[in-house]
DNA sequence: AGCTATTTATAAAA
DNA sequence: TTTTTATAAATAGCT
């Protein structure tokens, strides 16, 4: 329901997250009042954002909700009443276990400890590295491709600023003025890519060229399926 | 959403109830776990039918999340005497920090969430997928190889074994049986790296050649530094 | 914080 | 209950 359709995963963007989760919320806080109110029942929500900030909505009252919660709990509970303390134990393990398993995972993708993966294994970690250099490097490119894009929007601004000043002290005539001017100003954009009237070549090399090295010591290397 | 507008107002048909019941928790509990999903956070529902019935969500435990509520609550009151309690929830605490500084980590490797990195930050990113690259298809390589040479060393023994009893079946002359073995044995090693008087290139043109495809499909997207 | 084009949720009916 | 369908609501992507 947005301009869109979205898969439901985490969102990388920090601010867009912020957004989104601020509108869910509220959209789920309200959906759980009219489901209080339209079907008499009783609700209790609790939200902690990702900062770690609490947001709640009962009906009644949070307390008694969670009350009558853990009494639901308990008489289903014919166990031993687990102390708070195992609960809290045991929440640690899985924690920890988590943990445990989320390290190994990450000294894989850091190429170390693959003692004992097949080659199906070693294969899907070797794609997965692909993309993820693919992902890093368009995100660098991106950065540079922006700042460059920049500096030449700040430099035409500057350029303009400064034809307009020469013409002003040496005269109107535009043709004296923009003779001269090729000599003392710069010109803008100097090479952005799809920039206008200018070859893209140049920066397309700036930015490539140190790379080939590693293609050519690399390639046979880095072919794979 | 329906039909028609509605007011939200309990809903007095007591089938009509029930299903707006039905049909709403459903919602609602769906739009908790994707908020939980989208924004990262920490979500649990209680609901109670108006039949009493006890419907509950929670993302990760409902007892960690009203634990942790608790916890919000009492911090706002006093600082009470550290329990055990109070010892494992700390140490719980510790441990989810633990992970989400991993989790980060670990998208970053996936080439995800690279939102607010630097240049330089990405650089390092980079260098470190090249590193674990490189490793990865080091220990595929290297087990390929090996897989290669126990295959041959196999093979040889085998062959030996043919060529002895060729020898006792055919006669004793060792022309005879050499020249013979020569059209009815195959012969190994076949081309291990390195493996003697066979040339390297076999076992190369095996390894390489299915992968020279994606080498050049991809080759300039990875080529970097 | 708003604005809409779209996607979702769901009221009514079967 | 579940499915279907017409509509009301929610909200993703922009500004």
């Amino acid at each position: 329901m947005g301009r869109g359709k979205i898969v439901i995963r985490r969102i990388d963007n920090c601010t867009s997250r912020q957004v989104t989760f601020s509108k869910r919320r509220k959209g789920l806080i309200k959906k759980a009042k009219e489901l209080a109110i339209l079907c008499d029942a009783q609700v209790g929500l609790v939200i902690f954002s990702s900062t770690g900030k609490l947001y709640e909505y009962a009906n009644t009252s949070m307390k008694s909700v969670i009350e009558r919660y853990n009494i639901c709990k308990e008489d289903q509970q014919v166990t031993n009443p687990e102390s708070e303390v195992k609960f809290w134990q045991r929440e640690a393990d899985i924690l920890r276990q988590q943990l445990q398993s989320l390290q190994e995972n990450h000294r894989q993708l850091m190429g170390e400890q693959l003692y004992g993966l097949s080659i199906r294994n070693l294969q899907d970690l070797e794609s997965q590295l692909e993309l993820s250099l693919q992902g890093v490097r368009m995100k660098k490119e991106k950065i540079l491709t922006d700042e460059i894009q920049e500096l030449n929007r700040k430099g035409s601004i500057i350029h303009q600023e400064n034809v307009e000043l020469y013409k002003k002290v040496y005269g109107t005539t535009d043709n004296e003025a923009t003779a001269t001017s090729k000599n003392a100003f710069v010109q803008f954009p100097y090479s952005v890519r799809g920039g206008g009237e200018y070859p893209q070549t140049l920066f397309q090399l700036q930015l490539c060229q140190p790379e080939q090295e590693y293609c050519e010591t690399s390639g046979s290397a880095s072919a794979t399926k």
